[in-house]
DNA sequence: AACAAAATGTAACTTTGGTTACATTTTACA
DNA sequence: TGTAAAATGTAACCAAAGTTACATTTTGTT
């Protein structure tokens, strides 16, 4: 791990650039950004792929800004293996949501997936920021939210049992991101479907190909046309 | 449904104080909370119980702060039974979570489950409050924080596959609450555990019997007493 | 084009949960 | 305290997912 600890220093306009391009700091000018960033401390820290950033447990006190690379968030489930609940790719940020709970404890493993650069601003500086910016607290209530959409509706997605109804919920959600298209790619192999289902591979195939068999769809390598919406929207009931 | 509305207008002193309890409120002295009310709109609406406040799908543009009463939140699985997710007692906000969402749908039907009193102030006011007092920030972000934790341990617990893991992890969890006590009260009927599950209740009452046959606990009525805990813990893994 | 590796198809068998039905016990309260 | 309602215990049978193992097909690479 490389660490930059810049405080107050000039900033590179490479990283002012990188940082107005973040969720945080969108539509905030670059002047304002330099102005309120030197009012604050705050890191810029450097990962390699595969680091650990933060782990699970760990108390959350930092607001962690992805300035480039991607990193992942696993949450370990009791049988041990790990279930990817989410992927972050820069400009993002991160640990966002658990930063003035209470119960402030991280509850995933977060690992950098690619290099990662990574500002870090402490829970106190940013609030000053909140309270000092209304653009600044308009973007970090809209982020807040919006992972706790992504949170609720992976939570809709557990709360579907059989594996057809979640392939049924899985494909028909392609069709949407493919509208128009009378056929799409499936876009993943058995294996990751199956790990992203949390079941075996062997039972993702099996039932996958009874949708087949019982003509809810055609499947022809990794190419994949719905027969008959109809009865699919049906298994969802 | 009775509706007040109430702009600009004297509160009561009784509604104050109700106020000043809620979480958005609470350390900001009361009449500071008049000024800051007498600067924007709200409402307060009267709830006959089993009355449904919000249709799972309504846009979500207004922060509701329970005054008095309490809610329920029922979130519809595909199989169409309901799981209740939440229920918020007064003093309490809800549906705060999505308010700042770009896909700010309710996903989740809100229903009175006594009489209710609910303050309602539009999102754009309640920018307003968030911009001009530290302490209201403060408590707001502490809120959304809150119940994301409160979610992401669902989603915890919904990653538990087998019954009697699910079992096991309540059992233990109510052993956390009883520290101390080498026996404590199951505190809920199989059915309603059934239901906090997501299965049937045979099934509920077989796994729990044969924790009980296989020595984990000892059952007595309602009284649950670990035997071997360790076990218990494994059955986790 | 040949080959190895990865992905997919498939089957037999086990385990777990769902369903239904009914007996027994406990609880609430008239 | 007696009674009805609710809760709990239980069994038989069904459906779905897990497990393991192996055959076949597709893909990526030289």
């Amino acid at each position: 791990m490389v660490t930059f600890y810049i405080f107050s220093l000039p900033l590179q306009l490479k990283m002012i650039n990188e940082i107005s391009e973040t969720p945080v700091f969108k539509g905030v000018n670059t002047s304002e950004i330099i102005r309120l960033l030197n009012t604050i401390h705050y890191q810029i820290h450097s990962y390699e792929p595969e680091h650990i950033i933060a782990y699970s447990g760990d108390k959350c006190e930092k607001l962690y800004i992805l300035l480039a690379g991607s990193v992942r968030g696993e949450m370990f489930n009791y049988t041990g293996k790990n279930i990817v609940i989410s992927e972050i790719h820069a400009p993002d940020t991160f640990a966002e949501a658990f930063l003035f709970a209470d119960k402030n404890k991280l509850l995933i493993n977060i690992i950098a997936k690619t290099s990662a650069k990574i500002l870090i601003i402490y829970k106190n500086d940013l609030l000053k920021l909140l309270n000092n910016n209304k653009k600044i607290l308009d973007n970090y209530l809209n982020i807040t939210s919006n992972r706790f959409v992504i949170v609720t509706e992976k939570i809709k997605f557990l709360m579907i049992k059989s594996v057809k109804a979640k392939l049924a919920n899985y494909i028909l959600d392609l069709e949407k991101e493919n509208e128009g298209k009378t056929s799409f790619m499936l876009g993943k192999t058995h294996k990751e479907l199956a790990a992203l289902f949390g079941i075996t591979r062997p039972v993702l195939t099996r039932n996958l190909l009874q949708l087949k068999k019982d003509s809810f769809l055609e499947i022809k390598n990794k190419e994949i046309k719905i027969i008959d919406r109809e009865r699919l929207i049906q298994l969802l009931n």
